[in-house]
DNA sequence: GAGTCTATTCTTAGGCT
DNA sequence: CAGCCTAAGAATAGACT
């Protein structure tokens, strides 16, 4: 039957695997595959974990060690929840803070990789890596955080403004005075943050 | 440097590893590989997955894709799940999640203070040439290009605030919404430059 | 403690049964 | 469809930075 060994493991694109049976193999043998990794996990570090996978189909997945999957059956039949989630002052901060978290794991390659970018051309065209990146990847400290770059820049050049001003064309900086002078930088920000 | 090319993978016994920061090195790395699988998963084979890890040391991990933990989120504060993944069979994951949701409390804070440490220190080691040097030795590009800076920043960021008021709470980074929306940046430069 | 490097083991795509 | 097979691609133990 030796007809052609063409036998082996071929690379894939890390997309949508568009054959809808073949996107069931795969999801079979990887979540097999992801399950054997948890397994080792637990064992070789003695961590506990659990994990719940929906298949393109719908249908439910879970490992669970020592007994998460058995938490998941309890928790079914007993007390829908536990009383501490109630309270609304941190209620909303640890869903936001683990949707963050999982964002973070999930673009830690791209984040690191751009990182990594604006690190090194920073050193020649010096940019603020949150100039250029995309909007969307901006987080909320990053905003935030340009908001402070903005007002110290806003403050420094401002400063600068005046220090022209009265250094007048004495200055060695004269030559750029009057274009400086016509920088109205005015950035407003509210407390309300 | 080469010394004793002993380097290459060993066959490990699947046992708990003895030495406490081995173990610890295995977590980190094994945890990075099973959450890096759980997403080539979800690319691959479109599924919806969810992890949560608390490692030997106690502290909690979490994966979700596409937005598990906005489930979670969504289950905790709203109604029920419309129907998506609704049907009993395998709501487990909400139950399961919730009843954790305590140890994450107790343990997300240092999770996410550490998170933010990075995100700090990679953010301050890539601060503009210009918002630090001293003010005299800027010089006119330079503070052309600072205007420049401002400028997109005040598009970027102002596009960002009208995405998140039209995504509205049902964005992803509706989160960061509220706070977001606090941020009014007004930054007015004159054309006379 | 995180990132690198290398050699080695492990995983798995595609085929076949 | 679950299972086996093979070899190419990935993951990673250990050592080092």
């Amino acid at each position: 039957m030796a007809r052609k060994m063409a036998g082996g493991r071929r690379k894939i694109e890390m997309k949508l695997i568009p054959s809808k049976s073949a996107r069931q193999v795969a999801f079979s043998k990887r979540r097999l595959g992801i399950f054997k990794k948890a397994n080792e996990l637990c064992i070789l570090t003695g961590c506990e974990i659990g994990i719940v996978v929906f298949s393109p189909s719908g249908k439910a997945f879970s490992f669970g060690h020592p007994s998460v999957d058995t938490i998941v059956q309890r928790s079914l039949y007993e007390s829908p929840m536990p009383a501490a989630i109630g309270q609304d002052s941190h209620g909303s901060i640890v869903p936001a803070l683990s949707q963050e978290y999982t964002k973070m794991c999930r673009q830690l390659g791209a984040e690191k990789r751009r990182g990594k970018e604006l690190k090194e051309s920073a050193m020649k065209c010096q940019r603020p890596y949150w100039l250029d990146a995309p909007i969307h990847e901006l987080n909320l400290d990053q905003v935030l955080d340009s908001k402070k770059c903005m007002e110290e820049l806003r403050a420094k050049i401002a400063k600068r403004v005046n220090e022209l001003s009265v250094e007048g064309s004495a200055s060695n900086l004269a030559s750029s005075a009057k274009f400086v002078r016509g920088i109205d930088l005015n950035v407003a920000i509210p407390d309300a943050i």
